[in-house]
RNA sequence: GGGUCGCUAACUCAAUGGUAGAGUAUCCGGCUUUUAACCGGCAAGUUCUGGGUUCGAAUCCCAGGCGACCCA
């Protein structure tokens, strides 16, 4: 018999095309079989990590005689002639299948073979579902004694290495999925960012805050220094920006009449993309009327306290090298005094701009061009001397008016504001500040503003009229809070990347990789086919494009600089 | 934006400028206590792309793509 197949053409199995093939067989094979390789439905009775638990103490070679039925993902399969062991993953962990050909070809009397059909036709990776009894083996592995299996779902894919796992820092981001299959400590990290959303929203329920959503499409960016991403909207033509913050809307319903709001959501900053920095990041805002700056502060504090000790059961967190101690009291110092502390220099006693910029360089302080300031100074010196050394929580209190135009001024120190930030591990963590209430201020505030981005600063933004319109309504005395969500999910999930906390960070696309193309001289129509497959007809391009494309030395550079993008197009395949 | 490093079989990695290899996975055969199962066998490559130098390039040079890390 092995001699028939022996004459066979040899069989070429290997590339990942190569494979799904093969799967695809398999696929074919198990419908023959009258068994549906994308079922319906599994009754789930049990999950992986509570039978571990329930039975932990089951003594090896024991056995109870309770049915479980349970479902999962095939991690790996150990296949001897009339017996297997094969690894289950769920959502909850892992359990092993022990599955031997006798106690199966006798309980799935309707399909005959059912234990071999199991040994050929199952791959790693594939969805299975089991029923049987608990079993614990005599190598002490517990198991569930199979009696009946369902293939629920065929995976045609192979999954990871398994003894190196998935590696490549880019796949894991790329195709997330395959990650979060094979790394259980992803599915924790994302289990904890719900438990910690879930958390802070309940924190803020209870305490009467309102969740209100406001609008993502705006017409004017506004809240933030920050360059937003510009979108089109065809029917009413205009121009619309994404959010680059909540503030200005959430501020709009205090003056409305609800004293507590917030909002957690997606916030959309066109910039730079880095460890710390997606461009898409979840912000949450929250504004309480008739409280300051202090009471805010307060808040933030056990917000922060009473949320990582749901998450993580203490309010001590390793990060890195450093235990954060989150559980005592945080500390609070002036800008000024920090600064004071690191660099020697009191910005206090500087009476001229000059005197501070010399006293600064002297300290070893680098000035761009665009501060021109002692405020702005001030800033320079905290950002470059003493953020980096604030890794325990520490609220920095009391900046300069000139980095924070909707703030109150100072109840007591001019050229000052009631604003904080809070920093841990060297990270601004929140931001908060008592609002500007008087619609004279904040106009000429934001004109000034307008006026920088009339200069060309793409991080200012126009005046927002409703905005004052709402303020010279009256806005109640109010404070506001801004907490950076990935960074805290950072903090309390010990990652050192934001991208290890969004489920899919963004990316630069991956190269356009040109199969192949050719070129309809008399309709003008290019036709490129790509190495995933897909072809699309781009429309109106001149012949000599065309030639430039047959002749440039890399096409993939010469298609992204002039055909992507710049011709009409629809997709064939 | 700048710098450093990387890109070789499906995966993880080798290969003085001189025939591109190994382990794992896949595929075939065997196997009733494995858990990186084991034993035997087959197959598997546009060395990221495009140029250049050379008798000869995975290796050296140039440009580009993508990524990681650091800096701003």
């Amino acid at each position: 018999m092995a001699s028939d197949r022996s004459q066979k053409e040899p069989q070429h199995h290997s590339t990942l095309e190569e494979i799904r093939s093969t799967r695809l067989e398999k696929v074919e094979q198990l419908k023959k079989l009258g068994l549906n390789p994308y079922a319906y439905k599994w009754e789930i009775t049990h999950h992986a990590a509570e039978l571990q638990e329930k039975y932990a103490a089951l003594a090896d070679g024991e056995e109870v005689d309770i049915e479980v039925s349970i479902a999962g993902r095939i991690l790996a399969r150990r296949v001897f002639g009339k017996l297997a062991f094969f690894n289950l993953q769920d959502e909850t962990g892992t359990i092993q299948l022990y599955l031997e050909k006798k106690k199966i070809d006798a309980n799935m009397t309707d399909l005959s073979g059912a234990f071999n059909h199991l040994k050929k036709l199952t791959d790693a990776g594939d969805l299975l579902g089991a029923k049987g009894t608990i079993k614990r083996t005599e190598k002490g592995e517990l198991s569930i004694y199979v009696s009946e299996y369902g293939i629920l779902t065929k995976s045609l894919l192979p999954l990871p290495d398994k003894w190196h796992g998935l590696t490549d820092v880019e796949k894991r981001y790329r195709q997330r999925y395959v990650d979060l299959i094979v790394n259980p400590q992803v599915r924790e990290t994302f289990r904890r960012r719900a438990q910690i959303t879930a958390g802070i929203r309940r924190y803020l329920e209870n305490r009467d805050f309102l969740e209100i959503e406001t609008p993502v499409l705006q017409s004017e960016a506004g809240g933030a220094e920050a360059r937003p991403f510009i979108t089109y909207h065809n029917t009413l033509e205009m121009d619309l920006y994404l959010r680059i913050a909540t503030e200005l809307h959430l501020k709009r319903l205090v003056v409305g009449g609800f004293e507590k709001v917030f909002e957690l959501g997606r916030i959309f900053r066109n910039e730079g993309v880095s460890t710390k920095h997606n461009p898409e990041f979840t912000m949450i805002e929250v504004y309480q009327a008739y409280g300051d700056y202090q009471d805010m502060m307060a808040l933030t504090e056990d917000l922060i306290k009473t949320v990582a000790k749901e998450v993580i059961g203490e309010a001590k967190v390793t990060y890195g090298e450093e235990i954060i101690d989150l559980e005592t009291s945080w500390r609070q110092e002036t800008m000024h005094d920090l600064v004071k502390e690191k660099t020697g220099l009191d910005f206090n006693e500087f009476k001229t701009f000059e005197a501070a910029k010399t006293a600064s360089v002297e300290a070893g302080i680098e000035i761009p061009d665009d501060c021109q300031s002692i405020g702005k100074l001030l800033n320079e010196a905290f950002e470059q001397k003493v953020e980096e050394t604030l890794i325990q929580p520490t609220f920095v209190i009391d900046y300069p008016i000139e980095i924070s135009p909707l703030a109150k001024p100072h109840r007591s120190k001019p050229g000052l504001v009631e604003r904080f930030e809070l920093f841990i591990v060297g990270r601004e963590t929140a931001n908060g500040f008592s609002e500007l209430t008087d619609p004279i201020d904040q106009r000429q505030r934001l004109e000034a503003q307008a006026a920088a981005k009339a200069a060309g600063n793409l991080e200012a933004h126009n005046v927002d009229e409703d905005f004052l319109a709402a303020l010279e309504y009256g806005m109640p005395p109010t404070v506001g809070l801004g907490i950076g969500i990935d960074r805290l999910i950072m903090l309390l999930t010990n990652s050192d990347s934001i991208r290890d906390v969004i489920a899919f960070p963004l990316l630069k696309s991956q190269s356009a990789a040109i199969k192949s193309f050719d070129y309809d001289s008399g309709n003008k129509i290019l036709r490129v086919e790509f190495n995933n497959g897909s072809i699309y007809k781009y429309h109106e391009v001149p012949e000599s494009v065309y030639k430039g494309l047959k002749e440039t030395p890399s096409v993939g550079q010469y298609f992204n600089d002039r055909i992507r993008d710049k011709f009409g197009f629809d997709r064939e395949v």
